[in-house]
DNA sequence: CGGGATCCGCATCGATACTG
DNA sequence: CAGTATCGATGCGGATCCCG
């Protein structure tokens, strides 16, 4: 990856469709942009998510000051998540992809069939 | 991941997403939104990437009928690709995303040395 | 309860070579 | 020119164990 590439991937688009491409980090943001979550809520809430991607997700999101973390000194600790102003704003810049997915999908499926089929007799 | 979850990979959002956080569909889409292109124009375009992730993430875009292929049976093969009205779609509900990208990078990158600067102290 | 550290399989991706 | 096929490295992500 030599610079001068006209589009690579150091452009801001790319850097942030890595994070929001990030398996769980919209789910997540999902979630939060509802109301404040401790750590095993979301676990809970989520479960095919192991903890390690969890909490892996989760200090991404905090490291990009999209989710904020509580720390409580109770006896167990206390964790709590919540989303930041700055989170609620890329949340609802995803919303329109969101929107998208749920009109456009049975199209994209159809398409996916079509593909498929067209195919199958070239064995 | 066994069935049941409830947030899990199977939502629409997740699966267009997926093909989303791809790491060159929506820079193709971005290419191919402005004009069609054959394979090594685009292959040019975007350097960085390998004769075969191009082949590959064409055919996946073609799949979902988000660009078409045109095969013209010149003496070398003559093929070019171009974005189809759905894929045009898709390219307009990202642009929220591109213009967050671009507003608040910043705003996060400030936030990723912040959090870099509090945790090396740690050491 | 909320994680960190480790091990490891599996899918992804790049490089290379070959084809029509 | 426009791909396909194969191989090998890399690394994501899951499972498990452990700690404060």
């Amino acid at each position: 990856m030599k610079p001068g590439n006209p589009y690579n991937a150091q452009c801001p688009t790319r850097l942030i469709l890595d994070r929001v491409g990030d398996k769980w980090a919209v789910l997540l943001l999902g979630l939060l942009r509802k109301e404040p979550m401790r750590f095993n809520a979301l676990r809970r809430h989520i479960d095919g998510i192991s903890q390690k991607m969890l909490s892996q997700t989760l200090k991404n999101l905090e490291r990009d000051g999209l989710v904020k973390r509580h720390a409580i000194a109770t006896v167990p600790v206390t964790v709590e998540y919540s989303i930041t102003p700055l989170g609620m704003t890329l949340a609802k810049a995803v919303d329109p992809l969101r929107h998208w997915a749920e009109t456009h999908l049975k199209d994209v499926q159809a398409s996916q069939r079509r593909y498929d089929g067209s195919q199958k007799d070239a064995a």
